[in-house]
This record gives C-alpha cells, structure tokens and sequence, in this order.
DNA sequence: TAGGCTCTACACCGAGCGATGTAGAACGCA
DNA sequence: TGCGTTCTACATCGCTCGGTGTAGAGCCTA
C-alpha cells in the first residue's frame, strides 16, 4: 500500500515515523494518539493521512523500519564479532556486550516496540508477523547460526543444529538475565552477566568429575580416527 | 486499598478478576473496555465500582491473583521433578515440559498478561512492578535456585550462582526457542527443543576434543585430594 | 418484619480519539 | 509565471470509554 506509492515528501516521511517510534515505543499502539504522533513529527495531523492510510498503516511502517535497522545493525555486529575468531570466550563475549549496549543507543526504542509487538500479537495481522520474524529476530539468528556453524566446522564447537544454538546464545547473554531492564546498569553487572552466559554457553553446569573425565578421554582414545 | 476492606460478594470479586483475566490477556489494559470485562464476568459494569476503586486498581487485582496462582504452580511442579533426582538430564526435561504445558493450559492467559506487563512497563507504578517480580518469577527463580544448589552440592552440577543458573535454565526451555508461540505446538517440536535446552544446559556447545579431554583428566587426577 | 448491603439496569457526562473536510499557504517544476 | 502537489491550521463528526448518579430489586441478619 504505502509502499507501492511513497506519496510525499520523503522528508516528513521519515520525521513522521521517527516521531510514531518515539510515542509507540513509550506508549504502545492504543495509547499513542495520532494528535501527539504529529506534534512529536513537528508535523500537522492532516500530513500523516496524506503518508500513510491508517493508524495500523503507520504502525506496520514503524515496525517494519524499525526492525530493519535493528537487524542490520545486529548483523554488522556479529560479522565484526565473529568474523576472525581470536579466542572464542572473549569473541562471543564481546559480542554479547555489543548487543547489550544497544538496549541504551538510540536504538532503545525500537526494543520497546518488539515488546509492543510481543503484547499486541492477538491484533496484529499473521502475515505481518511473519514477515517481521522473518526481517528482524529471524534474520539475525540465522545469521549468527551461519557463523557458529562456521566456527562448528573448524571444529572449535560440537553444533547440532546451528539454528538453535543461536538461539541459545542470544537468550543467554539477553537483558532478560538483568533485574531491573529499564535503568542503565552498571558496567560491572552487565560484564559479568555475559560473561556468565557465554560459559554456560562453552561449558554448561554438568559436573565433570575425575573419573568421568577419564572415562570419556579413554573413550575418546579409543574411538579416535 | 482493595485488600484492607475486601467489600462485596468474595464470588462476584472472583468473576469480576476472572473476566479482567480474559479480557486484559487478548485485547491489553487500554483495549480492554470495563463495560466488556463486566459482561464477560456477567455482572453489572457498576458493581465492578463496587469491588474496585480504578480500572488500574482492577488490573493491580489481576496482575497480583494471576501471578500468585501461576507461580504457586511452578514453585509446585519444582518440588515434584526436582525433589528426588533419578536422571538429572531427563528430570530437568521433565520439568521443562511440565513448564511448557501450563502455556496451553487454563493458565494461558496468565502469560498473556505477562506480556502485556512487558509492554506496560512505563506505565505501572515501580512499586507494584517490584511486587510482581518479587511473587512471581523472581520467587520461581529463587525456588529453583535453591534446588539447584542442593543438585550442586551433591556434586551432580558445578554451579556458581545458583539464581543465575536458574535464569539460564528457565531461558534454554522457554518458549522463546520455538518458532510460532500461539498455536498449540506439536508435541515432538516441544519435545526436541526441550531436549535441546537441557543438552545446552548440562553440557554447552564447546568442542571437548581427544588432548583436551586428556589434559583435563590429567589434571582432574593431579589435584585430586 | 425492618434495616442495611449488594447487585442490577439504565441513563448520563465529559473527554479523547480516529478519521475526514476545507481553505489557504508554501513549494517545486515546467 | 503558472500549475499541481503537499503541508498546515482548524473545524467537525461519530464513536468509545471511564466514571458517576439513581432507583429499584434481591438477600441476609437482627
């Protein structure tokens, strides 16, 4: 639809729904009036129907803009990250706290809006939900699988499936493991938080005593070549 | 406010918060209409005035009823998998699974308003978002915390920060690792991943080649004593 | 039976919101 | 210079919603 026709002028574009990411990410998608969307844009009312059809328009634009520049930056990340691995410890951690400090750039409210998303998933049509999945978290996902899967062949991680291994990464070095995920934390906690996340990740938390470690190294002997 | 003088009938007060459930789960706080929540209780939009002060009172109600029954449920089904450990590996995925299940279960709105607690963040009281997180996941968390720490100190598992470790668990078999949330999941999807969680958990994704696992035995012998 | 609660049905108010209409100003392009 | 597009300011419509008022019905208890 507003896709197809970019009707007006490219610049109020982008002020419209930089100032929509503003309100939806603060206020959610109910609450952000289309009269403080505009003020926020320095922009009249009567503008954003000339851009956009509808609220709910508006609203798929943002998310679909939003989730673009997420992804893209999340994907230069692990490139950058993971593109020569050094030592794979500090590589991933490194990466992890790349990640985190994105939750207070100027990206910060692009996150409020996935959690927008999360919330408002019954009223959001299928189709746009998949293509989101697909565009944003998706996307990163497979693109950081494709990089384990690459460290996997070199034989530095044993990876079943790269996919979930992804997964598995970004949900251990995630603000999800933070008390208090609004405040800016301190340095220190977010450092140890991932490195603790990326161990788990490496090692995980089963015991491996003595006898068991001479036990799977004799088995490992045996079954070399 | 509603808790020191709990007036009106305790049966009506329970369909009123029952409704609210519903209501507040599919369509979010703002969406969520009192005069809808009221026929969806089968009662009288004024007798809701009559139980509570606000509409962010009845939500308050809500959130606080809902947490507590959803982690008295996982404290619950923590104590029954993790009480007498037979196989640590499929133990912890049995109570992954039992996890999994409450979402599809009657308790489904519940994580439903999670969600939409997620997406209100700015707009609750920090007070009353403390409380949530001190009678729900955080007492969850706590709980098995506390029984991974007792598998610790049998030497089933090498952990440092029990609450962390909990964190990370919780996360690896957390329906973030499948891809449609909505739809009720086939079992053996769930099954899989579940399995996969647990593997990570235990085990990590670090290679364990043929020298290091030789080395590491070698120096589990030397230090042993 | 009488008094006090509670619930119900219904009407009402004021405010906010999505969306549209309109007239004129500003701007860009031929 | 003149035409078409776009932006602005303002007014307006229709609807929904939160919250209140009121009068009467049902129910329990003293």
């Amino acid at each position: 639809m507003t896709k197809d026709r970019p009707s007006g002028q490219p610049d109020k574009r982008r002020a419209i729904i930089s100032g929509a990411v503003t309100l939806f990410a603060r206020d959610g998608y109910t609450r952000a009036s289309l009269d403080a969307i505009a003020a926020e844009a320095g922009v009249s009312n009567r503008t954003i129907y000339n851009h956009f059809t509808d609220k709910a328009d508006l609203f798929q634009a943002v998310i679909q803009e939003s989730t673009q520049r997420v992804a893209d930056t999340m994907v230069d990340l692990i490139d950058r990250h993971l593109g020569k691995i050094i030592d794979l410890e500090s590589d991933l951690a490194d990466l992890g706290l790349a990640f985190l400090s994105l939750l207070t750039s100027d990206l910060a409210p692009h996150f409020a809006i996935v959690r927008q998303i999360n919330a408002e998933t019954e009223h959001i049509p299928p189709t746009a939900l998949e293509l989101w999945q697909d565009t944003g978290p998706g996307r990163v996902k497979h693109h950081l699988a494709g990089r384990l899967r690459e460290i996997a062949d070199r034989g530095q991680l044993v990876i079943d499936d790269p996919a979930r291994a992804a997964g598995h990464l970004m949900l251990l070095v995630s603000a999800e493991n933070l008390r208090d995920r609004a405040t800016p934390h301190d340095r220190a906690e977010v450092t140890t938080m991932v490195a603790a996340g990326v161990h788990a990740f490496l090692h995980g938390y089963e015991q491996r005593d003595e006898q068991d470690l001479k036990k799977r190294a004799s088995h490992a002997t045996r079954t070399a070549h």
